[in-house]
This record gives structure tokens, sequence and C-alpha cells, in this order.
DNA sequence: CCTCTAAAATGGACTAGACGAATTGACATC
DNA sequence: GATGTCAATTCGTCTAGTCCATTTTAGAGG
């Protein structure tokens, strides 16, 4: 039994770089990860077109983590993808539950004014001072995660300090000041990468990213951080686990 | 106070487009959404670059929801993004929460035999029939997502009939076959829009998109459906509510 | 005034090629 | 055998252009 669409079914013509695309696909499932594809020029040769438009293919399997290019050596066949959960426990005890030692090296730490959206975020007047805390997030000494969180100088005082010996800001804020994140509201977008977030992760510039939003709260619903993540998103898949509230 | 990183500080090279992107999106914050923006051929004139290198600026802004391009009309400054809750209702319940009517075009169902994945998700015997049912998900008149439902065809004899008539599939899991799903896990990717889903969804072959795919079962344990959904990564952020369940 | 038509303008897809940067491997040298 | 050097190979970036599809605009004709 097949029903199809009752009415004005449109049909989309094909780019060519997704022919190409295809062509890749099917090649990538008949070999290993780590296995060699041909290069950018054969291609060209074999299936008769530019090498812009290979390029465009490639592109968008490495993008969604099915090959990975090695400038002066060739592309190969990806590791499959790591899942990642979405929950209210920090990136040092996720990582532990995935059987990850858990790492972060201090990018830089600011005390600035807050920005308007910070502000209204940490629910603080506009111009306050907020710690401005960047982080390269590590699981097992590889780069997962550009981290940026914010919070407010006047709540944690003298906060970076301690921040700069631990690798758990969570920690840190439950030891130093008996301060434990409840609830979170998480958001989720695509992006692409800065060159900077790239080069820290070990990516191009412009490859696809999963941008992570976190603004926790305290169980009297007081703001406590807001962070602001960038996962490269040919390597993760984010999982959530949700039940019914009612 | 600044304290900058330890160490091995990369440098990463801005690409030329990427100083395309930075123009733009100064232009893009001067202006309201709707505005129109320079043509790509001006841009080439005034930023002294190629086309090719403007389209990749200008692809990258479109992929993120900043911009919208109209072809034979102009490049204009896009709508902010919705936000899309990811909660443990329906799309109908989801889409009335944010003041929109939900509705569905279905696009294909089809009883066919299950591939190993969906076997597994549901937990059959490989090869074990399912129905594969296929709808475009409307709020309000506007696609939002090309969502592939997979349920067992023994378990949910006869649903695509009543699937046919009704626009929420959870709903007629309720009151037709009594059942009631209460947990969900929920995956979270980029990936580049296929032809076919990108011309369902309004946008272009390769944008960047979100894909959802939700695993829900009922409160004993037994897989309910396995989906998977297709969302425009340029419009859509999705938002997660998490607590400590400790 | 309205309608239809043709031209112009715009973005969409693609080509062919240049040059640079990183890696690899062969080879000469020690 | 170990090591350094250089050339070939690979991907990375960018250019300048062609041709097409769609939309908008201007004008001709009623």
């Amino acid at each position: 039994m097949i029903v199809t669409a009752p009415a004005d079914r449109i049909e989309p013509r094909e780019p060519k770089y997704y022919l190409v695309k295809r062509h890749l696909l099917e090649l990538i499932e008949s070999l290993e990860p780590g296995a060699l594809v041909p290069t950018e020029r054969e291609l060209t040769v074999e299936l008769a077109t530019s090498r812009t438009t290979v390029r465009q293919a490639l592109g968008e399997l490495v993008g969604e983590g099915r090959l990975v290019r090695r400038q002066g050596s060739g592309t190969y066949v990806a590791e499959p993808k790591m899942t990642w959960p979405l929950q209210m426990t920090s990136f040092t005890e996720q990582a532990a539950a995935n059987g990850f030692i858990a790492s972060a090296q201090l990018l830089s730490s600011e005390r600035v004014r807050a920005t308007g959206e910070a502000a209204a975020r940490l629910r603080l007047q506009p111009g306050a001072y907020v710690y401005r805390i960047e982080r390269l997030r590590l699981a097992d000494e590889t780069p997962m995660a550009v981290e940026t969180s914010h919070l407010s100088v006047a709540r944690f005082p003298g906060l970076v300090k301690a921040v700069r010996r631990a690798s758990s800001l969570y920690r840190v804020l439950a030891e130093s000041y008996g301060v434990k994140p409840v609830t979170a509201e998480e958001t989720i977008e695509t992006r692409a990468a800065p060159p900077r977030e790239a080069a820290l992760l070990g990516t191009d510039t412009g490859a696809p990213m999963l941008v992570l939003g976190r603004h926790s709260f305290e169980a009297d619903g007081t703001p406590v951080e807001w962070v602001r993540s960038w996962y490269r998103g040919d390597r993760y898949t984010f999982v959530a686990r949700l039940t019914t509230t009612a």
C-alpha cells in the first residue's frame, strides 16, 4: 500500500554537486573509517565536473561528519559521531558519565561591564560588572567546545582566582559560594564557525557548528550563569531525555 | 584585569570571505528586518572581491537566519528566529503553546519492512512490517518540518486510515489504541538539506538543517515510535528545559 | 486606465584556472 | 642507518567569467 500526497508535489531539481555527494556517500558506506577516498582532482575527472563542484559535495560531507580532510594528505572516511547528553549536570560530570576525563584550558577571564543581553539574562543593571570566562573544554585531551560563561561579579567575588585552579566551575560555585543551579534553559542552534573558534577546535572557518546557550538558575529562580558554547557539528549529536511533566 | 591564555595561542588567519561576512553583519545590525542589502555584484565592486567570495559570506548569513535571498529580487535582512521547545508534548500542543495552529500535510504513508535501524529502535524482528508515515508539519500554514514516523504495523493496525483524518498522531494513538508515550529520547544534529526536504520547506539544497530524532516510549519502556524530523536551521532555535533529577 | 510583453536586473549553478599551505616521500648527505 | 632537503602531491582560497531561472520594471498596445 502506497499512498502519495494528494496535490501539488514539488519536483525539486537536483544540483550537480548533489549527484557527486550521493556518489561519495555510496563510496563512504562501502569503506571503513580511516580509508582514503579519491583526491578532488581525480573526482573531477571521474565525474566530469569542476573542482568547485566536487569541493561543495565534499564540504557538506565533512560538515556532516562523514569525511575528514587533511591538507597535503588527502580526504578520509570519518569516525562515527559522538553523542553528548543535555543534562542538568556539569560538563565534568557529563564527560565522566561517558567515560572521559574532562579538563579545561582557560583562554581568557575578564571583568567587563555587562552588555544588554548578559545583563538581562543575569538580571543585573546594564553596565554592572560581570566575569566573562572563556574556556576550551576537553574530553580526554580532545577539544570539545569553546565555552564563554558570564557571572555576576557582585555575586561571586574572586571567582576567577578559584576557577583558575579548578576544572569544574560548578564545583567552585557549590564549595566556595554555596550556590547550586537546579534548573536551566538550554538553547540549540546552527552557526558557521568563526576563525577563532574553528582554530581552537581544529576545524575550518565556516564549518557547521552547534551553538548551545545555557541559562541556569537556583531553586528560587535567581539566575546563576549564562553560557554560550560552540561545538563542532561534525563531531557531536546532542541527546535530551524527556518525560511528561503532567 | 585581563588574563590571557598561558600557552600556544593559535592565531587563525581570517579568510577574505569572513571579512566580507563581518562587513555584512555590521550592515545587517544597522538595518531593520526586511531591508534590502546591496546586490552581490555591487558588493563585489565595493569590497574588491569576486562574486564567489561574496556569495560564500552571504550563504553563511542566510544559513544563520540573518539574511533571506530571493532570486530575481534581491537579498533582505531576515526576521528573527523562532524558538521551538523540546518537550514531551506533541507538535500540535507545542504549536498551540506558541500561539500557532498546527496542521499536517500527508506526503506519503507506506507499509514497509523495517530496516535495521527502525527494527532495532522499535524492538522488532528485522523484516517486520512498519508504517512509514511522512508528513509536512505546518504552523499557521508555514512549513516547519518534514517528519518521518515509524510505527509497528502489528501494534497499530489500521493506523494510516486514522492518521489521514487527524492532524495529531499522538491523539490517534491515545484515542484509538490507548497508548500514551511518557518518555522520549531526542537527538539533535546538523545536516545539509537534501533537494526534496529543501523544496518542501522552501529553502535551498545544502542549507543547514537541524535534524531531530525522537524515540518515544510508554511507561513500561515499550518503544512506541521512532521519528526523524528536518527543521530549517535558519528559522528555529530549539529550547530544552532541564532540571536536576537527583 | 489596464494588460500583456519584452528587457533588465537579480540570485543560482557551474567552469577553468591561479596561487598558497601543508604533508608526504624520495633522495642526497652525513 | 639517521637526518636534512627539496620536489611532488594534496587540500585551501580566490578569481573572473559563463549561462540559467526568476523577478521586477518599463514600455507598447489596447
